[in-house]
DNA sequence: CACGTTATTAACAATTCTGTTGATTAAGGA
DNA sequence: TCCTTAATCAACAGAATTGTTAATAACGTG
């Protein structure tokens, strides 16, 4: 036992949080347990209550960490598309989804998590996330095909955005999906694109900026 | 203590896995507390464990009985579907999946625990449904819009479905949609029907039975 | 109507999981 | 070099959760 030569205090932090990532989305926050979060990291699970100060705050700091990563992404892809006009802003968005859902494969897996725990922990940290997404379907209200409930719009795009990048063994042998490819990189941004100019026909004026896209 | 008057055995089983339904629904399978239940269907825990081998069996009766009924739905649907012409099929598998998600809330719920779970349980009990879904997408493949994969357009309809029937706290307040009403559902299965014309555009011959959509 | 059977509870047992503590060893500055 | 601080582990403590059992009261059948 005793302190093991040349490891850093910040290296450990890292192990952890990597391995909590990998236990929490693999198995939900109920599901994880912290001693396979240690036996991830190759560290007894006491290093988790030094490092850290319970499961919850570990839980929390998972979710700022990814979330943190697709609001900044996000806002991004909304900035982009404000520059632009509403066609080019859409097809940026797909291409910005895509580039980062598949990035960051383990987020869409915590997120569906909270989706489906439905729940109190979202609020707090996966807040500003779902705020920008909300803050985006309010400034593409104008664009939505008439006769369209802009919220239907964007459940129904968040359900096949997320579901399309749900990089799962479940849907993969379902629907047999093949991995992340070049080619196939490409087919899915164009499916993408279709299904976004189905429900938001690109027009002719106006990016995504009018109507309260940025802040 | 004692056994009360005038209780059947069938009156409390059902009263549990009512009970069971909102619970595992609500929390999922870790989530869920044995005595949660209990509590819901105001009985103690113990009679959980008298009606039911366990939590693990009980939860895999509450999953039968809520994908059987699903299931069951579904084939009608297929069936249907076989019997008019492409278009006519499906609209009413529009209507068929509306009405279904609708009459069953909690499906959906303990189907996105199950879907981030990705999960060894699924196998089981919910593999029949799976199986017809994806006979339905197979069997509707020829009529997927030319340059989709089949398997793209089946993974992002189902996520867009499932999302746009899941009745949760988190997406009604992100959202603001409002509950099922008259008007609600119209403009709702119109909305779905733009969905899966985008991506299945109704053409001339054949309806969904050619191509192996009955078993 | 007596008596075995069934359904129910309260209390208990066992397990599992989170969180804590004291000993132990490396790191790093005075 | 020496001594304080930081990091780590093994073992333990406490809490929560699942599962069990003995007692008990209604039910139903002969």
């Amino acid at each position: 036992m005793g302190r093991p030569a040349g490891r850093s205090s910040e290296e450990t932090r890292a192990r952890i949080l990597a391995a909590a990532e990998q236990e929490f989305a693999a198995r939900g926050y109920d599901g994880a347990r912290m001693v396979a979060i240690a036996r991830r990291a190759r560290l007894t699970h006491a290093m988790l209550h030094y490092h850290f100060v319970g499961k919850a705050a570990l839980y929390r700091t998972v979710l700022e960490r990814v979330f943190g990563a697709m609001t900044a992404r996000l806002e991004e892809a909304i900035l982009a598309g404000a520059r632009g006009g509403a066609a080019p802003a859409l097809a940026d968005l797909a291409a910005a989804s895509h580039e980062i859902f598949a990035a960051h494969p383990r987020f869409v897996r915590i997120m569906l998590w909270e989706v489906a725990a439905g729940g109190p922990r979202v609020d707090a940290v996966a807040g500003p996330f779902f705020d920008r997404m909300a803050t985006l379907v309010r400034a593409s209200g104008r664009l939505v095909r008439p006769g369209h409930d802009p919220a239907d719009v964007a459940v129904s795009l968040t359900g096949a955005f997320l579901f399309y990048f749900f990089d799962d063994p479940l849907v993969l042998r379902l629907w047999g999906r093949r991995r992340f490819g070049p080619a196939r990189r490409r087919a899915r941004a164009a499916h993408l694109r279709v299904l976004i100019e189905a429900l938001m026909p690109a027009r002719r004026r106006g990016g995504l900026s009018s109507g309260g896209a940025a802040s």
